[in-house]
DNA sequence: GCCATCATACCGACTGGTTGGTATGTATCA
DNA sequence: TGATACATACCAACCAGTCGGTATGATGGC
């Protein structure tokens, strides 16, 4: 409901109705909203976890580069239907929620900052394995995929269906490519530094 | 506002207060709170183009690919500071209406169209007087540039500071250098300039 | 086996406050 | 004189959260 119409739009009537539970039943399991908030968040890291890194078949690869490619290749396979059943729950929540809750902005930091880790360690594994032509600092990069992801929901939501978010990961699919130097045998290295001032 | 709590909690009265006008008046001039979001996205549009695509110095260099690149440079140095001052009001909007006011929702995406349409003007020339080393669709790339400073500005809203958006744009810097092969060519080797306004 | 005690789970009516929007009155000006 | 531009008071709906009360089940003394 949240990835529908948004935190704020979410009553907790509404939830306590589509959950078949009564609002006394709610406020006895939680204080407030906001609490269910945090729970949701928290809950969403475990199923988001499992859904991408235990359940699919390609996290078994030996080659973390290959692994990686999957991992993106599988973001992308998902990215079909309605916008509110493949997009970030935490992300779309965090938007909302990120200046005036601190703990909602937390739990969603938290949820975030896991998926990049987990994505971090095949990243710095690939460039063990196959050493990319310009160097890369694994969790940035795992920065630059969830920006992409969460970018392409914010396409897929304002253009109403998700060609244009497809276009989006697939240009991550090419950069993916390029750093870890497939397709093209280029020797020079010359390329500038990503400059952090 | 709206950057900073959402839509949905910024009440008109809100508004209103800040702007010093009454709510009498507010309802005299917009038939809505939605109307108002209408216009709002609209008005964005129109100020987003005019700080973008017309008041840097850059955007009257000769070669579109030195446009390109110093377009990314200059939305990257935007981003330092609070997150509710340099993120898109358009795209925080849009997630959290596109499925309840499709009224918002095409104003949101004919903002983000009119952009990505103006970028990929830049980059269908930058293609023809740099040909990249593999073909790119204009189009695409722009909403690839989109998406990625769409999904930094959760990442920036998420972490309670743009470091991590920083080092997303940063990857996308080097994509674009990886893609019109930069070093291949015999072009100068440093198009790029302080961003600033 | 039986009852008193108590904690947990839950219900649903209610409350104080907020919200988008309206109705009505008034000042200004062409 | 009439249209425009407001201001003020107000309303019905809604919302998060509370509160008094009930059902259930575990514990323990006798």
């Amino acid at each position: 409901m949240v990835r529908q119409r948004g935190y704020a739009a979410t009553s907790v009537e509404d939830i306590c109705a589509d959950a078949g539970v009564t609002k006394g039943a709610f406020f006895h399991h939680f204080a407030s909203k906001e609490a269910l908030a945090v729970a949701a968040a928290d809950a969403w890291t475990d199923v988001a976890a499992v859904r991408i890194f235990t359940l699919p078949d390609w996290v078994r690869l030996s080659d973390p580069l290959q692994r990686l490619i999957a991992h993106v290749d599988f973001r992308l396979s998902m990215m079909e239907g309605a916008a509110a059943d493949f997009t970030c729950f935490v992300g779309t929540m965090v938007q909302e929620a990120y200046a005036t809750s601190e703990a909602i902005r937390t739990a969603c930091d938290a949820s975030i900052s896991a998926y990049c880790a987990r994505l971090a360690e095949d990243i710095a594994a690939a460039i063990d394995a196959h050493p990319p032509r310009i160097p890369i600092e694994p969790l940035a990069l795992a920065h630059h995929i969830q920006a992409v992801l969460q970018g392409a929901f914010i396409l897929a939501k304002t253009k109403g269906e998700p060609s244009a978010a497809r276009e989006s990961v697939q240009h991550l699919q090419t950069y993916i490519a390029l750093l870890f130097g497939r397709g093209e045998t280029n020797e020079q290295d010359d390329f500038r530094q990503p400059a952090g001032h």
